[in-house]
DNA sequence: CATTGGGTAATCATTTTAGTAACTAATTGC
DNA sequence: GCAATTAGTTACTAAAATGATTACCCAATG
């Protein structure tokens, strides 16, 4: 998959870090080593689907539209997709004159609708909280220090 | 995803539409509008997983190695991956001045771990068979007449 | 020993995606 | 109201991934 769903992620548990205040592009970009254009793109996916807010002008920026443990890994995957299923079938194009290849695309959404439901339930199961919190584990002085008791 | 996934279930599916005989490749390739060698490297992998049998020279071909119905669609996953995770962070290199950054890979991994799980659990319930029963239903007279009654 | 068909590697073309720049719009502060 | 800042958006470029194609090798059969 692409890397817009681990950037995107990752701009979500930053923001996670500082709630209180707004967080610029150029910010994020700079935690990422990307380019404020790219956040602002996926920063938009993320607004029009609900999960953060922004802010134009000087002192302007981002932020979680909810406490992180209310955002699940499926709304941010669901918001930076564009349409395609997880197993898209791609544009095979099966010679028509296979009875078997003209319902393969249809035959395969079936029965991978079930592992796909699967993928999606565990997802939602996972909150930007907990990837906060498997983050903060990992880098236990800074992190933790900086933002001890903040909820 | 890539096609691959799906032209390698097609294949498997066709396969066990011949139980009795070897398929070549290039029938294969007519079936699915590809080209006989893209075939013969997914069969090379699918082969190598020891979900097919091979034969050179003439007459040769393909087979499946196992009734369809203990051929599961995790195992056909499996056979066909790189080796890349569900959920790649490609290659994106945070800063590493920032302690987010630093290990948003193992993170991610961490937290996702249950998800591909899920996923993966799923797939294992679905076999080969499932998807050529599915098939069948959807074209009733042409294949289920020329295949009635085997198994 | 010639033909058939898989095994494999190399190359080309297409598509996708990330990177970049440029411009617009909105908001703040002077 | 003017200037500065920052998001929003679009367009373009570059690079990577992937499928398509070709070519050549090896094995087995007759």
């Amino acid at each position: 998959m692409n890397s817009r769903f681990a950037v995107a992620t990752f701009a979500m548990t930053f923001m996670s870090l500082a709630l209180e205040r707004l967080v610029t592009s150029e910010e994020l970009a700079a935690s990422i080593n990307t380019h404020p254009a790219l956040v602002r793109r996926l920063l938009s996916m993320l607004r029009e689907a609900g999960l953060v807010e922004t802010q134009l002008g000087p002192g302007g920026g981002a932020r979680l539209s909810r406490p992180p443990e209310r955002i699940s890994l499926l709304e941010v995957y669901d918001a930076i997709r564009a349409d395609d299923d997880l197993f898209a079938v791609g544009r095979i194009s099966p010679n028509p004159e296979c009875p078997l290849g003209t319902g393969i695309q249809a035959t395969l959404s079936c029965v991978l609708a079930k592992p796909q439901e699967a993928l999606r339930t565990a997802l939602s199961r996972v909150s930007i909280r907990t990837l906060l919190d498997e983050a903060a584990a990992r880098v236990p002085k800074s992190v933790a220090a900086a933002h001890a008791g903040r909820d």
